[in-house]
DNA sequence: CTGTTAGCGCTTTCAA
DNA sequence: TTGAAAGCGCTAACAG
């Protein structure tokens, strides 16, 4: 029991009659070995329960091949999304991933970024929680990829959902439906992602119809209960004022939003109707099948994944490499809170 | 740039005109240094950017204090909640975490194991896809906590939530409000949470009132479609046979449930009243905010990485340990969906 | 208080 | 096809 492991290589040569060198063969390079001599050594670390020392490996080797991801909500569906399609194409390629949570503390975010560098991780996929640290690859002399940041950075690979074409692809949705009086509801200003979704609304709508105008309705939180707040202030106005088409800057606030205006008594979406953003899994089981933006969370997780797995490989042979943003289109999801189509015809999701 | 940092502690060492042995003293005892020596190593450090390798360090130790956890669905707000606690409470003591997602994967799960055992993690907390790896402990070598399992193991450490009380207390509350045709909704008997939760409810209606009945519904799937298909074979049901209390087994089918009763124009909870199970964020942002049975994860989270460090520590110390399972007692959240209370009255959780 | 030194367990030439 | 040997970068014990 209790008694710390201490059977290492030699054991295992020991046993086998061989020396390190071939059951490293064994394990690295296995052609090189006679098949007789193979099962031999195999038979030995098997009886001994051998397992490799990572740390003496990579000490050796000088690096490691798992590559760390960092996000800042791993709660928030779209993340634990992205995560699992980092893991999917690294376990693909044989690598394994290192996953932290940041819970949106800048704290955390470093001390994950400092493990990380300490454990020389041969990459790292971040999403972090304030956008704009130029040079952090360079800093950490390690690829990192940006994933989910705002702005035009060229000093590192990013991914990231446009998040203007989401807003327009909204508001452009709700116009279509018929709406003219649109309000976009949720989030604050100095959030890049808000900012984004909203200019992309007004330019729709100040492209899409003169007639058309769109309130702004901030809430404190991008949350549940910013969109209750929001639901009480928009029940509070006068008929002639209140929204007919409300574009919810994402689908926790659109559920809160929705929630308020039927306890209310307001028929969505009739008296209003609702378009969120993100499509997270809760969106289609609404009582109201919720429209809303779905962006390709998975896709995103995945090519994040394929490009520091490529820029491993160029620093590893010495080739050249040349950062790549890339920006992903988010698509609307139609389901009922949107229009008048049968109740659960849309549950399905996209 | 992208040159590979070969600075090592040599270089610092260099810089500062100090010996290796007192680099190392200023990260690990610096009470042993001179002020001044300490002064100029740091800034050595600083002007080189040099970060320790973290395998080498192992490699000498023989050990990380790292802790692994390994849980079996990220996305479920169940499991990263109990991440949060594991991580504060591995924080607080100067440990980091190392976090993988299995997604009910079995060979992930056994992908993560084995890479936590390589890196020589000081301790992993598991949240297991089946139960039942005796001995797993002392195969890894390593303490082992097992999270969220059923069963009584006494070789190792173990935190769970009695779900037999948990499917008493919906029962319970269900027949305090008068319900008398109950009915448990989701899942298969061959998942131990739901025969657990099935049981107890059972044994509720049992002791409760001889006129109480308790049917039983299963659905291939626990989550929301689970939820929608069994409104409709409620809704089929003779008005004489259908429940009029039902406890989902977990709140996605609740959501489902829910969703599906709504849109075929049966009042929840005035024709059938709905208890959940989980308290999962979005039960409370139901149209209809969902009654649930709330599990502590947090908590559970916390406690499973209190029960490592512990036995992470005795075994450094060479102190005895003895394994401790805990189990903890979940608690009935009312909110709408059970009761003719004012519907939103309690939507804010518990 | 600081320097010296002996490995930790593995991989990888290079020789045999 | 296999063995021997030289480190990878760090820590800890000991000497000075």
């Amino acid at each position: 029991m209790g008694k710390r492991s201490t059977v290492s290589m030699m054991d295992v040569a020991a046993l086998a009659g061989v020396s390190r060198g071939t059951i490293s063969n064994v394990l690295n390079s296995p052609e090189l070995v006679a098949p007789a001599t193979r099962a031999r050594v195999l038979e030995a670390i098997e009886k001994l329960g051998w397992v490799r020392n990572e740390s003496a490996r990579q000490l050796r080797a000088g690096r490691s091949t798992a590559i760390g991801l960092i996000v800042r909500d791993i709660s928030n569906p779209f993340f634990s999304d992205m995560a699992r399609g980092v893991e999917e194409v690294a376990a693909a390629a044989g690598h394994s991933v290192l996953l932290s949570d940041s819970a949106r503390d800048p704290d955390r975010e470093r001390a994950a970024l400092d493990l990380y560098q300490q454990l020389r991780v041969g990459g790292v996929i971040l999403a972090p929680i304030s956008p704009g640290d130029r040079g952090l690859s360079r800093r950490l002399d390690i690829p990192v990829v940006l994933a989910d940041r705002i702005g035009d950075y060229d000093d590192a690979c990013a991914v990231s959902v446009d998040d203007f074409v989401g807003g327009q692809v909204a508001a452009t949705h709700l116009l279509e439906q018929g709406h003219r009086r649109l309000m976009a509801v949720g989030g604050t200003i100095d959030i890049p992602h808000v900012r984004e979704r909203r200019d992309g609304a007004s330019r729709a709508v100040l492209l899409g119809d003169a007639e058309a105008t769109l309130q702004v309705l901030s809430t404190d939180r991008l949350d549940i209960d910013g969109g209750r707040s929001a639901a009480a202030a928009i029940g509070a106005m006068p008929d002639d004022e209140r929204p007919t088409g409300v574009f919810a800057l994402n689908d926790l606030v659109a559920i809160g939003l929705l929630q308020g205006l039927i306890f209310r008594r307001v028929a969505v979406p009739d008296d209003i109707s609702i378009v969120g953003y993100d499509d997270i899994e809760f969106a289609a089981a609404a009582a109201v099948p919720l429209s809303t933006v779905r962006q390709p969370s998975l896709e995103l997780g995945r090519r994040a994944a394929e490009l520091v797995l490529g820029e491993m490989r160029a620093l590893e042979d010495g080739e050249p490499h040349r950062h790549i943003q890339e920006r992903f289109t988010p698509v609307l999801v139609a389901r009922s809170s949107s229009s008048r189509m049968s109740p659960l015809s849309h549950t399905a999701g996209a």
